[in-house]
DNA sequence: TTAGTTTGCGTTAATTATACGCAAATGTAG
DNA sequence: CTACATTTGCGTATAATTAACGCAAACTAA
């Protein structure tokens, strides 16, 4: 009876970022064999003498250079014994938020390209990292229902009307703008600035600010973050 | 430079019952070395070729003989290297349900002693096993007020005064009975059965069952099981 | 028969969500 | 300079939901 076993671990990142009012997913184009090229996500194999989640940023370094605002892990994928043709690979994938605003990505060691991509154009992805991805976008859509995360995919200083958009887009919804705003507001976890949009149409707009610490602080006391639609 | 993998992959499982209104998880008493002993999850190393869920499966079976009324993965445990001294281990926890009312369990092959343990009278476990139950128990107690699981730690047929105390006990508050009531009627996913209670203090109550046909039907319609407090 | 207990069904007030109205502050076209 | 399109910011009325209780019914035990 063989008992050694035989099973390779492995982490798998998905990076969302929002841009231009769409929702996008960083992947990178991986060289299989001599001549098939697929889109993946980020990730690789774990070393023997580094956690998880350190795992994660050493493969982001290695093959972008973003700046991520927030990461948690998703899902280990396991049941599928051969989601990897090669080998048994286990993977542990992390879902993050960057602030793509202003960030330039380039290719970093590994990876030949590097890119976003619209969350509505997803090619066909190697392995099993499709099914990853669907998951990820799930848990997006609801943790933004029920923690201020929403504010990570946000340059630090925001519009409203951003926010909305975002609410919007990624969740699929209609939302009453006045509601919206009402909500959000009276949570007092958000800090007016005296700066104002450089959108030169309509009312100017105030730039506002998440803050952090006393949303925290409440909900310490107990607060609950939850914004819903119809 | 090493570039084996020497990285070992395990599950454990978090298995609670509900009885005599107090919540209990199993844990198994193990052997470590010649002399130490240790209470555990039950839990072990996976196999080359079987999935992770079956794996906990068979270990849940190797230990004891539960009936599971569910499970789901609750997290990947491996930031923390060290977690086990004699070699890096990975765990992928999984927690799971039982209806406890009328179960018996006995050590099988593996474990030397397997127990029902009140979940605050909790002794240290080995490894990072409090952390893991720590987690589980906050997941229970999430899961339990936005998804249906109550039911799965109850018998087929229940009482009101049953399903309210369970919720009260596992989320340590207190409810309304009456709007906790009809709260949960209103949903519509109850039936009502013809047989009473054989407890003989105070009057009759109807035994209830959950149509879990009638809940997913429901769902797909887009209704949303939630149970709020004060 | 009375007291004690638990069930089952109601009512009311407070809070929250929904659906809008509308003026203010800008740029732009004429 | 004026009228218009556009977006922001604030408000209000109504519907829906939640929270807090009252109380009779149906049993057992004494």
């Amino acid at each position: 009876m063989e008992n050694l076993q035989n099973i390779r671990i492995a982490v798998d990142a998905i990076v969302f970022g929002y841009k231009n009012n769409d929702l996008y997913v960083l992947l990178i184009e991986q060289q299989f064999g001599t001549s098939e090229k697929y889109w993946a996500l980020p990730g690789g194999l774990v070393q023997n003498s580094e956690s998880l989640s350190d795992a994660v940023i050493r493969e982001l370094h290695e093959e972008t250079n973003v700046q991520l605002t927030f990461m948690e892990q998703l899902y280990t994928f396991g049941d599928d014994i051969y989601r990897d043709s090669r080998n048994r690979v286990i993977s542990v994938a992390y879902y993050a938020l960057v602030d793509a605003s202003n960030l330039d990505i380039k290719a970093n060691t590994d990876a030949e390209r590097v890119q976003w991509c619209k969350i509505d154009e997803i090619p066909a992805l190697a392995f099993d990292h499709n099914l990853i991805l669907e998951k990820a976008i799930s848990r997006l859509k609801s943790k933004l229902t029920y923690e201020p995360i929403g504010f990570d995919l946000l340059p630090e200083e925001f519009l409203f009307s951003d926010l909305e958009n975002l609410y919007c887009t990624i969740l699929e919804k209609e939302i009453d703008r006045r509601n919206f705003r009402k909500k959000i507001l009276s949570f007092d976890i958000l800090e007016e600035t005296e700066k104002f949009s450089p959108i030169k149409t309509g009312r100017p707009a105030k730039l506002f600010k998440f803050n952090k610490q006393k949303y925290n602080e409440l909900t310490q006391k107990g607060f609950h973050f939850e914004i819903k639609f119809a």
